[in-house]
Parts: C-alpha cells; sequence; structure tokens
DNA sequence: CGCGTCTTTGAGAAACATCAACAGCGGTGG
DNA sequence: CCACCGCTGTTGATGTTTCTCAAAGACGCG
C-alpha cells in the first residue's frame, strides 16, 4: 500500500522536521534574509550550514567552462538549499524574490560520535533531494520541449498553485532564460511552448510571470504524454 | 596514476567508509550475488537496506506511465544503491552484468536517537550522490547528442577506463538503448555518436561493448565543448 | 548453422536552435 | 505626468539536429 511517487514528491514543503533541538528556542537568530538578486553562496564556498526556505524563491545554478549556464532546482518554501557535497557548496544560489531562510547547523561530523540527530536530518534532507532530482531527470529524460515545460509548470501547479474564484493562478519568479536554462532549451523555445498552451486553451497568460491553468487536467496530460 | 580526474565526483569509488561497525566482523553474511539480468530490487519495495557495489555493473531506471525508460544511474563498483525516499525504492535496479553487493542496514530512525553512526554514512552516501546526480544533470541541460555521448563516456573512462599497451579501453556492459535512455537521446542518435567519433579518430569500436579511447582530450574537449 | 536481438546505416519528416526584428513592460529622467 | 530607454518576452524565417520509420548487417545463443 503505498502512494505514487509523483504526487507525494511535490507536496514537499513540511516534510522534514528540523534537528531535535524544537526545545531550543526560536530560531530567529539564525534567520537570513535576501534581496532579489542577492546570493546566498557561491559553488566552491565551504559550507558548514544548510538553508530551509521560509518565503520566496531561490535559484540554484551552475556555470560551465564557457559561461552556459544550467539551473539545477528553483528553492521554495520548504526547500532544503546547500546540502555540501564533500564540505563545498556545489552551486551558485541567488534570490529571484526577497527571500528569508533559516539556516540549519549541518557538517557531517568526521568521527561518528555526535550530532545524531543532525546526521539524521542531513540525510533525511539529502534522500529528499535525491527524489526530487530523479522527478528531474525523469522529465529531462523526455524528448519533446512541449512535455518538459508542460511538466515544469505542472509540478509548480501542485506545490504553489493558488485557487481563487478566477482560476488556478502560478506566480513565475523566474525568467523564460531560467526555464530553458533548467529544461534544457532555449528561451524562445520556451516562450514558444507557452504561447501553444495559451493557443491550445490550457493555459492563460495575463502577463509574462503569472500563468492561470485554465485545464489542469490537459496541461498534465501533456506533460505525461510519452 | 594516470588520470587527472576534473571533478573529484568522477572517482567516488572509496570515498564514503562503511558504517562504525568495522570490528563486527566480516561482511560476507550481507553479501548479494546477483546474475545479469537479476533484479535487486523494483520501485516502491520497501527499503531497509542499501547496497554498495562490489562487483559488476548495474541499471537503475524508472519507467513512465507509458512505458518509457529513463536510466537514471549505471551503478559501478564503489557506489552505493537504493536510497530509500519516503522509505521506498524510487528506481527499478537490475544487474547488467554478475553483480556482488554489500548490504547495508540504512533505515532511518523515525525519532532521532540511536544509528548515529547509520545515519552519518546514509547522509554522506546520499550526498555523494546528489553531486553525482548534479553533474548529470549539467551533463543532460546540454543540447547536443555528441556532446552528451562524449560525456558519458569521458565519464567512464576516468573511472572504469583501463590502459594497457594497445590503448585505453572502456567495457560497455550496457545496451544503446540503455545509453540512450540514460542520456535522453534515441538508440539511433548513440549509434551515430560512436560512429563520428569512430570517423574522427577519436574512438575505435573493436566490438560494440568495447571502446578504445585514442584521443581523450579531444573527447574531452567534444563533452564540455559549449 | 539458424535465429533472434542488437547495432548500424539510410532517407525523410519533425522538432528545436539560431538569427533577427518587434512588442510589451518597467524604470528613469525630464 | 509623460516621453524615453533598456530589458524581457514574443514572433517570424531559416538552418541544423534529432527523431522517426525502415532495412540491412553483426553478434551471440541455442
Amino acid at each position: 500500500m503505498y502512494v505514487t511517487f509523483d504526487s507525494d514528491l511535490l507536496s514537499r514543503a513540511p516534510a522534514i522536521p528540523l534537528p531535535g533541538t524544537a526545545a531550543s528556542g526560536p530560531l530567529r537568530d539564525h534567520q537570513v534574509r535576501l534581496k532579489a538578486g542577492q546570493f546566498l553562496f557561491h559553488q566552491g564556498d565551504e559550507a558548514r550550514t544548510i538553508y530551509r526556505v521560509s518565503e520566496g524563491v531561490l535559484r540554484l545554478s551552475r556555470v560551465t567552462e564557457r559561461g552556459h549556464e544550467q539551473v539545477i532546482a528553483f528553492g521554495y518554501p520548504g526547500d532544503i538549499l546547500g546540502l555540501p557535497v564533500r564540505g563545498l557548496r556545489n552551486t551558485d544560489c541567488d534570490a529571484l524574490t526577497p527571500a528569508v531562510l533559516t539556516a540549519i547547523p549541518a557538517h557531517l561530523p568526521e568521527t561518528s560520535s555526535g550530532g545524531a540527530a543532525e546526521a539524521t536530518f542531513l540525510a533525511a534532507a539529502a534522500l529528499w533531494e535525491i527524489g526530487a532530482m530523479q522527478e528531474h531527470l525523469t522529465t529531462l529524460g523526455r524528448t519533446s520541449a512541449r512535455e518538459r515545460v508542460a511538466s515544469f509548470l505542472v509540478v509548480l501547479m501542485r506545490r504553489v498553485g493558488t485557487r481563487d474564484d478566477t482560476g488556478l493562478h502560478i506566480e513565475l519568479p523566474m525568467s523564460r532564460a531560467d526555464i530553458a536554462g533548467f529544461l534544457g532549451l532555449r528561451t524562445e523555445t520556451v516562450s514558444r511552448a507557452f504561447t501553444d498552451f495559451r493557443q491550445s486553451g490550457l493555459i492563460a497568460l495575463p502577463s509574462a510571470q503569472h500563468v492561470t491553468v485554465l485545464k489542469p487536467e490537459a496541461l498534465a496530460d501533456v506533460a505525461e504524454s510519452d
């Protein structure tokens, strides 16, 4: 008796409890505030803490030798960011909107002693991240641009979509170039996919950063079609 | 000692020590042997242990609704397989060659108490895996088929390539379809990339499963060109 | 040796990238 | 408050790449 992964992985916000210091007082002291465009860390920085997003949206990216930017992930509230690989940040991270984050100590103890709660938390967060990345890999494995864009929208719709009397809304704080970099496409192709969905009646685009999903099921069909 | 690792991620075999039960006796009891084609686990299985590959090559894959197979990773000796997501296997895993694996207990304790060594090990393995997956994401973000195939060959070359007096050899126990599924391409496209490299003098193909790298630097250049 | 499977090759169609120009929007300064 | 300017996003036309469909060759296995 288990649920299909797709659905569960998409709503991961409150899944991982913070390390067992719940009684140690408010975490205000460890909060970080970022303005849009500010960097939280850079690739190669030494990593002693990780972050949980409280508010805002962040972008994790890597830059190849020739300057091509690959977007690894977007960080939404509830997400854990900055998991260290060999003790170092593995990506750049900057804020797409004003953001508030909670810093969590997360250095792996050299000895196996001590920090059991931390290690457990780290492991849980990392395993969660792996699941999300595998989902993303599956998305990138799909060859069609429309499928990738539709999949992207469906994920956002389920995670951060808001429904009111006018429809199901998604805000897109990232640029088309960011979306393209995330999906392995070009900005023009992403734009054309949006236009295609709009002309097909699947979505409306009140503005470039605001998507109204008119036919969620149809959009999901596009995303999951072979 | 010939290899120069661009990234430490490529030589991850001996990086993560087993949990702190080194004195608890030989691990023979926990070894698993698989024949080629046998499954180690399936997506959705409950996961109480993880595995470290001792010998052989395994394939981790997921199957979409419509039967399209996405290969998530290949498991080579030293790799950790089967990290649980929400306590369940997130992929299928089957052996491409006869394989020997060591089972490692790795259930995250519900309470934060106990299993500090296990949690630390799990966290280290998971973080390592994240780094590897981010590398792969960067590869998939590249648009060109030849770049992806070249990148794939370079990674294998550095991890499992063997040099003798006749050249630098790579065995490919996986099919072209597996490689295609891993890189988000079609088998024909993968085959054409191999042919292209062969005609360009970068590699030789004594058989479909045996690659001899003639110009490693040139191949790496193809892999990392924008 | 025959057979099925995997790989390679070919020709054609479709998709995406590229190059280029325009529109829309927000911000700035007059 | 409005005009201007720059940036992002959109649209169009063209070229390249890859996918698709098809068939022949190579290889391993019984």
